[in-house]
RNA sequence: UGGGGCGUCGCCAAGUGGUAAGGCACCGGUUUUUGGUACCGGCAUUCGCAGGUUCGAAUCCUGCCGCCCCAG
């Protein structure tokens, strides 16, 4: 496969920057990047260092996985950078992931992520060292349509990544390149394999990276140790059901770990309300939202406003109409938690989308607690 | 210490002679570069305890224990 960045200059005269985390994907996009025979650059940046966080299979960016990118720079012969971004990371990722866990949210790390560390400082870098593009191993597809540049879900459904990559902007697309957005993942690891290269069997990542055993509740509670404290479980009316260890351990929509037994039908937590450690419950029509509020919303669209809405990253697109910065669901939709991103489409093409900040109940007559 | 009712998995609860439904909770798995959701699977050899009747009892009988209600 013969990659075509679509860059300014003939590959022989360009200078690429890959954004390598150690895994498969990464690896591939360098291997493609430096048979184009432009000059190649590997960067990989740490960000965490826990002693156990990087013996995981499934973690990213440090220890081993520094370790790995290197071990495939070197067989491809091109240079490779480590970037120590563990500060930047922690203040941009890591505290605004308990912030928001302090504040009742449920964060979106990989989000984060990639709008600052990754697109924003290290698409800086890329441009202090003179490169035409930075290229990563995400699984989404730029395209160049009518002479706009446009993001477009990866082309393997299963591995569309474009939900995390939402906060991209016109700028930063510019300076962008994902060779991989049109291939199925299976595709990748054959040219992984095809290539050589010693990552092709790595597993995939998954979870929260920074998060040692996946204990991410762990992590929260040690930097905001309120979000541990105990407090009430009430219904929609305000009466006590029970007692919770901890708002850290509930997010909108989740069913399991009130253990409140003895019900007709399942408790969804529909609230929390950090303040007053409380945690309101209810059934599960008690979900439906009709609207949601977003803010900072990203936009790389024009003027559309009927639309299709993800509201976490495994669900499906569902229509939508664009009011501002309001969400108006068709219909109701469930589950929407404050700090997940409101990802917004056309069809396959990525328009934008922001933080949801509230929403509102579809049934009206069930919100009646206090 | 008169009367009435009840005691089935952590919770709710079916089952009144034929060999323990279901829901909630919990646990496990599947899915997944966020948290969740969803789906699949598991979960009482035993029915407050002890006897008895019966081919056979959670279901009938006796006693005891515990809880609730009404009346004193």
């Amino acid at each position: 496969m013969l990659l075509d960045l679509g860059l300014d200059r003939p590959p022989a005269e360009a200078r690429i920057v890959v954004a390598m985390s150690g895994g498969v994907d990464s690896s591939v996009v360098a291997a493609l990047a430096a048979r184009t025979g432009a000059e190649v650059i590997g960067v990989t940046l740490q960000l965490y260092d826990h002693g156990e966080a990087v013996k995981r299979s499934g973690s990213c960016c440090a220890g081993q996985d520094i370790y790995d990118a290197r071990s495939v720079c070197d067989r491809l012969g091109i240079p490779h950078y480590v970037l120590d971004y563990e500060s930047r990371f922690r203040t941009g990722v890591i505290e605004r992931f308990a912030d928001d866990y302090a504040h009742g949210r449920t964060p979106v790390p990989c989000s984060l992520c990639n709008q600052g560390v990754k697109f924003t400082d290290l698409i800086e870098f890329a441009r202090e060292l003179g490169a035409d593009c930075l290229a990563t191993g995400h699984y989404v597809r730029r395209e160049i349509r009518n002479g706009r540049t446009e993001l477009h879900r990866g082309a393997d459904p299963a591995r569309d990544q474009s939900y995390f990559l939402y906060g991209t902007t016109a700028d930063q697309l510019g300076f962008l390149r994902f060779p991989l957005g049109g291939l199925p993942k299976a595709e990748v690891r054959r040219l992984a394999q095809a290539e050589g290269l010693e990552v092709a069997g790595k597993p995939d990542s998954q979870d929260i990276c920074f998060v040692p055993d996946g204990d991410y509740a762990g992590l929260v509670k040690h930097l905001r140790p309120e979000t541990a404290a105990p407090g009430e479980i009430v219904d929609l009316s305000g009466q006590k059901l029970g007692e919770h260890p901890g708002v850290v351990h509930f997010t909108v929509g989740q069913r399991r770990g009130i253990t409140i037994g003895g019900q007709k039908e399942p408790l969804y937590v529909v609230r929390i309300e950090p303040e007053a450690r409380r945690l309101v419950v209810g059934p599960r029509r008690a979900l439906a939202v009709s609207e949601a509020r977003v803010e900072q919303l990203n936009w790389i669209g024009e003027g559309q406003r009927e639309v299709t809405v993800k509201v976490r990253s495994l669900a499906q697109a569902v229509p939508a109409l664009l009011e501002g910065d309001r969400v108006l669901f068709a219909a109701p939709e469930y589950g929407v938690a404050p700090g997940q991103a409101a990802v917004i489409y056309d069809g396959e093409r990525l328009l934008g989308g922001g933080w949801i900040a509230e929403t509102s109940p579809a049934d009206l007559t069930l919100a009646t607690a206090a």
